[in-house]
Order: structure tokens, then sequence, then C-alpha cells
DNA sequence: CCGCTCATGTAACTGGTTACATGATTTA
DNA sequence: TAAATCATGTAACCAGTTACATGAGCGG
């Protein structure tokens, strides 16, 4: 009987990414990863060199990526890239079906505001909806510009994803919309709303 | 010259929910606060007591939330309602402007797998799609349900909240649907996606 | 020579997570 | 009477965060 070390526990979503970024970037230093990250305006993760640099470590100790060290002058600088194992992790990771908590992952820091809108008088309430709509709108501006340059450049999988994220931004400025429909004066509430899609 | 104790750092997403949810359901126990947020399937935060329990203590030595004890029979319970300044910062933090972090924030568990989509061949890549477009097709009436559920119970907020989940998870099947265009045969990839909204 | 970027890392902190522990009360 | 629910909490853990420290190489 084989010993099975340690009972391999899930990879963290940073590290996923950072799996990610290994295979695109190989070979790749860890500080390209960071950049990588802090690069993009909508990404999760900061980019941490704290967050980072363990990361690629834990990769490293699982043998789904290997480092090699290389030196130019006196400089040193060691560069990763994806092992067998670490391939068919990626793989894993990108074949369905997708857990539950994945598909279901949400989270939106203006939206957990408006459940609790009750605790503003009706004049708020406008103003909240207005400056939200147009933060809203500036915001999909910014990622609709984002992928279209990623589609000049020919990044393919980039500009698909930033396609998801114009998607999002989108999605709340109607949402946004349709919530200010509701809170002008004249409109009761429950009624007017929803579903012409 | 007053003393400024301690420099009252930010706080967290999960102590303004909590804050919040006293302000809907005072008095309430945490208990009570951590069901409503095991009882939202769109909440972020998992309800544990690990995170609940200390987070109104903190909300109470800022003095933004009082407790009363109560006791009925041998059975205790600790009340919880806002202060005068745990209102306060209620209104403040749904106040424009809203920090930038919060407009920009975004995460969705399968679009990180997109940009790393190169990894798969051709065929596999179609079942991704396949997949995750089912997938979210799901979630989107799992969301609509629960909308309509909250707006039935004559729940304005938690109705209108909702809605954003509803218009995020159709902008999620959207954008997957534009996805599998891209991916499917006969397509060349960067030119036809985009832009009819 | 100053400051920026490349490059690697550590340390202290933080705020979540799961799992556990306890006990009263209610319901099947 | 067994199990679920109400209700409180703690402990161990974990993976992020910011801030700091160090040093090579390069452009102005």
């Amino acid at each position: 009987m084989v010993a099975k070390s340690k009972a391999t526990r899930e990879l963290s979503r940073l590290e996923l990414a950072v799996l990610g970024l290994v295979f695109q970037g190989a070979p790749c230093t860890a500080y390209w990863i960071r950049r990588q990250f802090r690069a993009s305006p909508s990404s999760f993760f900061s980019g941490s060199a704290g967050a980072v640099y363990p990361a690629v470590r834990r990769l490293e100790v699982r043998s789904l990526v290997k480092a090699t060290t290389r030196r130019e002058g006196r400089r040193r600088s060691v560069e990763y890239r994806l092992t067998a194992r670490g391939r068919r992790a990626l793989e894993a990771w990108l074949s369905p079906p997708f857990p539950f908590e994945d598909v279901a992952f949400t989270m939106d820091p203006i939206r957990t505001r408006v459940y609790y809108l009750e605790a503003l008088g009706a004049g708020e309430r406008r103003r909240f909806v207005a400056e939200a709509v147009e933060q809203a709108r500036r915001r999909a501006a910014i990622v609709e510009s984002e992928s279209e340059e990623r589609r000049r450049a020919g990044d393919l999988f980039g500009y698909l994803g930033g396609r998801g994220v114009v998607h999002e931004a989108r999605a709340r400025v109607r949402w946004l919309e349709e919530l200010r429909r509701v809170v002008e004066p004249g409109t009761s509430g429950m009624s007017e709303a929803a579903e012409q899609e």
C-alpha cells in the first residue's frame, strides 16, 4: 500500500489562477505573475507579494509547477513552468461539471447596500440610486475599453473573459435603472419593475 | 485636545452587513443574524458562528450596537439594536459617493477559468461552454424564483436586491451564449461576438 | 546619484473558515 | 426519548492583506 501523503486539500482560487498564469506565461517569474494580477482592473486578487510568492511555493511542493533558477550576471530569478501533473490539474479545474459554489458565487457591495435602503428617506434613496447608476456606467465604460484593448492585442481568451466583465457591468447598470424606476416618485413599488428582459 | 482612541479602522463588509441586519431585525439575536446569512442563496458570507459572534462583539465595543440580555425561564439570549452612532454609521455607508473598490468589485469563478481556456482542445472547450451555459441557466432560474418569493412576501428591498442577482445571473447566461458562438466550429474568433447588447 | 523597475522574500495582522462544545426547548 | 432547533460561544486554522527589507540594473 503506497502512502497517500497529506490528504491533498483543494487548491485555493488564487493557487488555481496562478496555475493558469504559469501555463500562459511559462517560463515566468513570480514577479511577472504579480504584475498580471495588478494590471487587471477586474482581478479579485491584489497580486501582493505576500500572497503570490507563498502560492507558487505551495504549487511547487505539490509538484504542479517546477522552478529553475537563472542567473544573469549577479542577478537571479526563479522561472516556473507547469509539470505534467500541473497540466492535468489545470485541465481538471477547467472540466465540467463545475462545483455549485463556483456557479453560485456572487458579490456586489452596492447590492449589499440595497437590502438596507429602508434606512434612508425617499430623497436620500433617489440620490443613492442616481449616484450608483452614474458610477456603474463609468465602470462599464472602463471595462468595455479594456476588453476592446485585449481584442486588438489579439488576446482571444482575455477578450472573452473581459466580455464577461462587460456583461456583468452592464447588467448592474440595467438593474440600477430598474431600481430607479421603483424609487422615483409616483411609483408604488412591487408591481411595475420586472420581466421584459 | 481630546484623545482619538485607536484610529477607528474601517468596518469590514461582514460588519456592515451585520449592522444592516441589526437595523432590520432589531431587537435580534446573533443567532437570527446567522440565519439570515444562511438562508440567502446569494450571500457572500456563510453566517458561521465563528464570524458572526465576534463581528457583533466588535460592533458592540465600538458602540454601534447595544446588547440587552434577556432571560426566559433558564434560557438566555442577547438582543441587539442599533445605537444612534450605529444608525449614523449605517447611513454613512449607504450614502454616495461609493468607494471605487465597491463599484469595481467583481468575481466569477467560471469567468476566471475562461481566461485559461487555451489549455483545452476545441472539443473540450465546447463541452466547457455547453455545461457552463446549462449550469448558469439553472442558477438564474433559482435566483429568479427566490426574488419572486420575496416580492410575494412584501419584502420590497429584499426583492430589489434579489433583482440585482437575477440581472447578474442572466448576464452570465448571455455572456456564455456569446462565448459559445465564438467557440463553436465555423467561427473565427474575435470578429463576430460583441455589441448589439 | 536619484529614483524607477525587476526581483525575491518575510512578518505582523486580519477576518474569515470549519469544527467543536454546551445547554435549553420544541417537535416528531 | 431522540432529534431538530434555538442560542451561545471558543479554538485551530488558513489564505489573504499591508508594510517592510534587500538588492541588482537601468535611465535621466
